[in-house]
DNA sequence: AGCTCATGGCGAG
DNA sequence: TCGCCCTGAGCTG
């Protein structure tokens, strides 16, 4: 689900089922997307866009449409006619290529450009973007007093992280989630940032999230096989209170900033 | 069938 | 910091 690895699935996806220039069929079943539907119904997807979380689909003249998942949108794609809407579909896109629905965004709007770039100009670089400069998110996060773990939340330090790889880029770093910002040296935020465009890109191809590292895995260290509940294979991510995959301390859970924070007291103690 | 929680983020206070 | 948006999965009963 979504943190910036979706989002940019997305872009691609919607881009090869929708960018060959053709007109694009578009409507809004559910209706709260009706007036912009109509508007971009019949014009050719000019190009797909992802940033951090925030997914752009471009329609030429008539501007963009901008999605945000939120926690509980998503976007189902399909070959084929599209079938008889079934549920609450925002966006419908249908094409030669296929169809695809997108529900539950909190966000789905149609967009000038200069709109678009407000939007982007409040977002810090994104780990899956080529033109990301980790130089302004280290000015950030060098500067606060703020906890690393708040900052990596916030999509105007880093944008694309998530709860999922906030947790486990801090885990893989021995870093304890409560230090500011600004105790961190620019080796350990160099490499967290070269960690997080890793792993996202892995994120990417992989459509899940996987951040056990080969010599920690149950194979590896001898214990029985293991499947995490949310697809992907975590150090930390929703393992309250059973033990730590590399030291077997139980992993501690504490609310910060109204989400869950996961971290090992033992391996992440500085 | 009804509850709770979730990989997000906004605005009110 | 809280409530809300709004959807689905995974419980409980």
């Amino acid at each position: 689900m979504p943190e910036g690895h979706t989002i940019h699935r997305l872009a691609a996806e919607y881009s090869t089922r929708f960018g060959g220039g053709r007109p694009v069929r578009a409507d809004s079943p559910q209706g709260k997307f009706a007036d912009g539907a109509a508007l971009i119904d019949g014009q050719p997807l000019t190009g797909a866009q992802a940033h951090g979380k925030h997914l752009f689909l471009g329609f030429g003249p008539i501007g963009w449409v901008h999605v945000h998942l939120g926690l509980y949108g998503k976007v189902a794609f399909g070959t084929g006619p599209a079938p008889a809407p079934v549920g609450q579909i925002r966006l419908r896109l249908a094409g030669a290529a296929g169809y695809a629905e997108l529900r539950g965004p909190t966000a789905c709007a149609l967009l000038t450009d200069a709109e678009k770039e407000a939007i982007e100009a409040r977002l810090g670089p994104d780990p899956l973007r080529a033109d990301a400069d980790p130089e302004l998110a280290w000015r950030r996060v060098s500067a606060s007093r703020v906890s690393i773990a708040a900052l990596l939340m916030d999509q105007k330090v880093v944008a694309g992280v998530g709860n999922v790889y906030r947790a486990e880029v801090l885990f893989r770093h021995g870093i304890d989630p409560y230090r500011a910002g600004r105790s961190l040296s620019l080796a350990e935020w160099s490499a967290i940032w070269s960690d997080l465009v890793a792993l996202m890109r892995e994120g990417v191809r992989n459509n899940r999230i996987d951040t056990v590292r080969a010599e920690h895995t149950p194979e590896a260290m001898g214990r029985p096989p293991r499947v995490d509940d949310h697809g992907g294979e975590v150090y930390v991510y929703r393992r309250a209170g059973m033990p730590c995959l590399v030291c077997a301390t139980e992993v501690a859970t504490a609310t910060l900033a109204a989400r869950n924070l996961f971290w090992c007291p033992s391996c992440q103690a500085c």
